[in-house]
DNA sequence: CAATAGATCATCT
DNA sequence: GATGATCTATTGC
């Protein structure tokens, strides 16, 4: 949370996540062990992982935990900080900047991040997660996860407490 | 503002 | 062959 993903000359601030523990959880894409789409949640740490959801939408996770084991995080929303002109060009002109990146959907657009990033190194390619050159203060809420059928009552959604980019849920 | 319908396809059974 | 970690447009207050 508060970290900043940079692609290109578009770059934003993490204001939503949801976690997903792996073998653990079964509302996580990982539980039923390693398929062709999740391989790249069991290996190393600090990887992307960028799937289709629903036909048509792309939605960026970054794994977490070390080699074998696949929890993963999911990026719900996010805060534009550069490139907004290339964001708002590629969401197609929206009436309100909020909704550039208020969703997994959405942001992913936004950045131009496509399933061709799967399972880059975010430390060390085109695609990054880097510290925020300032550091601004905030508070996280938790709430439970949005559009899953399956431990739904599992608080592990977090969020930037009144940030005007958090998803609507 | 809230509820609903429809788009659309890679992945897994 | 069914499904889903979504979004948009449209309808009805």
């Amino acid at each position: 949370m508060g970290k900043v993903i940079v692609h290109g000359k578009v770059a934003a601030r993490i204001v939503e996540t949801e976690a997903y523990l792996g073998l653990k959880d079964r509302a996580a894409h990982t539980f039923r062990g390693v398929t062709q789409r999740t391989k790249v949640l069991f290996g190393p740490p600090g990887h992307a992982y960028v799937y289709l959801i629903y036909g048509m939408y792309e939605c960026l996770n970054f794994s977490c935990e070390p080699e074998g084991s696949p929890g993963c995080v999911l990026i719900r929303a996010l805060e534009p900080l550069a490139g907004i002109d290339e964001m708002r060009e590629r969401r197609g002109h929206p009436k309100r900047d909020r909704d550039l990146t208020n969703g997994p959907g959405k942001l992913t657009m936004a950045m131009g991040i496509t399933r061709a990033h799967n399972g880059l190194d975010v430390t060390h390619s085109e695609l990054l997660v880097c510290e925020p050159v300032r550091h601004q203060r905030f508070e996280i809420t938790t709430s439970t996860r949005i559009g899953i059928q399956h431990n739904t009552d599992w608080e592990m959604r977090f969020y930037i407490s009144g940030n005007e980019f958090v998803s609507k849920g």
